[in-house]
Formats: structure tokens, C-alpha cells, sequence
DNA sequence: TTTTCTCCACTTGTATGACAACATGATATA
DNA sequence: TATATCATGTTGTCATACAAGTGGAGAAAA
């Protein structure tokens, strides 16, 4: 068996161990489960540890558990999402990359189908946004909120569904927006990513997917450029 | 003599409790939850009850804990993506819109960084589903699995994840995918997808990150042609 | 022999205390 | 004022103990 690496929470480790355990048919549905004290023994963690992730797998109904007999698996092998972890700063990235992927085309829609009622909800969002444009920490929400309005500007419920299931994954973590108050990049960061968000709004507004496609796509490039920086000591993202 | 109605375990009735707690909006998202030692005051019970009933309502994606800071609550609305209604023709050209900006991001993501063992697995569903490439019926599961694949190439765990929340939704209602069996023109249809799968597997194999990319936006493009075709009493899809 | 009962080992559920890791704000210091 | 340090409160992990439920082995009774 696995030895578990302390960089995420050892329940959330054993957890995703034990998932893909029953995932892979290592444990089939019906089958009984290693005792907790198996599994301290094996994993070499606390019980604490081993009841937590146990909890966890039965809260997603993976797992039912019987007092005295033990947990045993579901045929309730449903997919859900996992939750995101901003401490993993590769999964950051990849969320990045996910967005873009999602984002960008959300754009092209938007642009192709806004209708007036659509205009005026992005017009409230992106004079919002301005108005917090160069206070990082106020930034995050009404940032968050243009994005959601072009995902409902799109007219799929499933780009807006995605965006809203992300939302709440990343705005819980905002320190991640946050930048230190002494970097000298901060006013010509802030003031690029405006631009971007501005060049976006404008071609929702008249109607240019291919260039909405695009500037969404640069937008969140740059991001991840940004990013990629502040892990080397540099600037925020966004 | 056994109880008639069992007792939940404490932490179940917590689990409840709190989340009655969230649900009629006394702990509104973005909200903290009071800390574990104030939780156990207030029900009287055990560190260990109030951390495994927060352990379960962090897997459902209601909460998010943070070390030293608190638990949270999240946009739970946004945790479970609303389930996929077959019958709902628009819902179902949205749906492929949809994977269109995942899959297409997936497959070029897939080409450029697909391994050696990516390769093998790429190899291996591509063969099952040319086998099975003028069987309507046998085609739903291998042509998925092909998809899964790409999704796995590409390196990048979101797009893996909804690929699986998307055949969850889609899998079950496999009718969709049947087509009449005196349809004239079944056999170009079957050789035309298969044609695409060709050529997008091909671009991912050479490591062709915009061709897979072309590719698979053809794919999904003509799969949703030939759905709104259907809709007019024509051909069958993907 | 067959049936019934009792007891025991093992399992999960709960309680408690201790310490580590982390975040934040207050305080002291330059 | 700006910086560094510390105190405090929070969640994460470990360890131990006992309660409660289950099932089987083996004794006891028929």
C-alpha cells in the first residue's frame, strides 16, 4: 500500500486514495471495506484521520457504515466534482487552463446572443468592476460577477452552471487575489487587466464573437502568465 | 427487541441539523460556521461528533474549512451541477455546445502533452470503437470511453472530471443515440463519424495540437448538425 | 445430536486531552 | 511610520479510553 505525503490534509489524501481504490474495482460495490484499525496499520495515520476520510466517502454516498459489522461500498458510484484545493498551486494552474477553455467560448456566445436585457446586467458589472479597478482586494467579487454576467449572456445554462460551480470553489480562497502592497507592478497590472476586461466588454457589446473569443482567451493567457510569475516571487493574478 | 426507529448517529443528526442551518439561510454562503469549540458547546457533544459532521458536509461541497481560520460556507447551489434532461431538445444541443469548448481545449491540450502510456491507452479505444464503428447501438460506450481517453491525455484533472460528470448524465439515456433502423443513409453517417474519429485521433498521435483541436470541433460541430437534423425527422447523432 | 444460550472478540460510535500547523491581529521595537 | 515579534484562536492530527452493536465459537441444555 501507499504511503501518504503530507502536502494536502491527510483525510483529504486518504480520501482520494480510498476513491480511487473503489474507482479502480480494487473495492466493488457490496464489498466490506479494511477495518479503521487495517487502515491505521496500513496508512500509517491516526484514527482521527481514517474516521474523517471515512465520513467524507459516506457523506458522497460512496460508503454506508453499520456499528459493529464495518463500511462497506455502494453501487452509488455517482461522479462528482472534486473540490479544488488553492493550496495546490499546479491545480491553480489547471483551473486557469479550464476556465479558458470554457470561458472563451462562453465569450463567443455571449457576444453572438446578448440581448438588451443582457447588455444592461454587463454594463452594471463592468462599471462596477472600473470602479474597483485599482483596489486588488475589492476587485475580486465584481470581477467575479462580469464573468458570471457573460456566462449568462451566453444563453447555455450549462456554461453558466460551470462558472457558478467555480465561483464557489475559488472566491472562498480570496487571499489568492490579494498582492502584496509594496510591489511596484501593481498600478500597470491592474491597469492591463482592465484593459483586457475592457477590450472583452466592447466586443460583447458589438457583437464580435471571434474578437470576444479572443480577448477572453488573451484575458485569461495573461492570467496565467501572472500567475506563473507570482509563484516566482512576482505579481498577483487575475 | 430492536429499536423501531434507529437512532441516528449524533454526527448524522448534526450533519442534519447544520444543514437545515444553511438551507433556510441562518449560515448564508461566504458565511463562517461558529468554530468547533463553540458548535460543541451549543450541542453538547464531542470535538469528534462536530469534526466528522463537518467532514461530511465538507465532501458534499457545502462547506470549506480552512487551518486556523474556519469553516465556510459555499455557493452550495453550485455544487451540484442540475441533472441532464434528454427530452429537452434545446437542453441537448446546449449540452454539445458545451463539450464543444471542453473537448475541443481537451484534445489539444491531449496532443501536446499525451505520454507514452497515453498513447498505448489512446491506441486501445480507438481500436474498440473502430470495431464497433457501423453497430449504432454497440458504439455509445466505446465511443465515450475514446472521449474519456482524450480527456485523460490532456493532463489536466478538471477536464477529466467534468468528462466523467457529462457521461454520467449522458450514458444512461443511450436511446438518444439509436437510430432507425431502416434509415437510408445510416451507413454514411457511421463512416462519416468515423471518419472524424480517424482524423482526430491521428492529429493527437502526432502530437498536432491544432489539428486535434479542428478536429474535434468538427466533430462536435457536425454531431450537432446532425441532432438538429433529427429534430426535422432526419439522422441520428454524434 | 440438535438446539439454545452465553460469552468473547471485533467492529464502529463517542468522549477527552494533548500538541502541531496555520492565520490574524495586537504589541513591541527600530 | 514601518517592521518584527508574539499572543491568541482556529483547524489538523495523534493517542487513549470506553460505549454500543454484531456475529461467531463454544458451552449448556434439550
Amino acid at each position: 500500500m501507499k504511503r501518504l505525503v503530507p502536502k494536502q490534509s491527510l483525510s483529504a489524501q486518504l480520501v482520494a486514495e480510498l476513491r480511487g481504490l473503489i474507482a479502480n474495482g480494487t473495492f466493488a460495490p457490496g464489498d466490506k471495506l479494511p477495518s479503521e484499525n487495517e487502515l491505521i496499520r496500513r496508512y500509517q495515520v491516526s484514527r482521527t484521520v481514517v474516521r474523517e476520510a471515512i465520513s467524507g466517502l459516506r457523506a458522497d454516498g460512496i460508503l454506508v457504515t453499520r456499528q459493529g459489522v464495518g463500511a462497506f461500498v455502494t453501487n452509488q458510484t455517482g461522479k462528482r466534482l472534486e473540490p479544488f484545493d488553492p493550496k495546490d498551486l499546479e491545480a491553480v494552474l489547471h483551473m486557469i487552463e479550464f476556465r479558458r477553455a470554457i470561458e472563451t467560448e462562453a465569450a463567443g456566445h455571449a457576444a453572438a446572443r446578448r440581448t438588451e436585457r443582457d447588455l444592461k446586467d454587463l454594463k452594471a458589472r463592468f462599471d462596477e468592476l472600473s470602479s474597483h479597478a485599482l483596489d486588488a482586494n475589492a476587485f475580486v467579487m465584481p470581477d467575479y460577477q462580469f464573468h458570471l454576467a457573460i456566462a449568462r449572456a451566453s444563453h447555455n445554462p450549462y456554461f453558466l452552471q460551470i462558472e457558478e460551480h467555480i465561483g464557489a470553489q475559488i472566491i472562498p480562497h480570496s487571499k489568492l487575489h490579494v498582492l502584496a502592497p509594496d510591489m511596484p507592478e501593481d498600478l500597470s497590472f491592474l491597469k492591463a487587466v482592465q484593459a483586457e476586461h475592457e477590450r472583452l466588454y466592447k466586443a460583447i457589446v458589438s457583437g464580435d464573437a471571434d474578437g470576444a473569443r479572443a480577448a477572453m482567451a488573451r484575458h485569461l493567457e495573461h492570467s496565467r502568465e501572472r500567475y506563473s510569475r507570482l509563484l516566482a516571487g512576482g505579481a498577483g493574478i487575475r
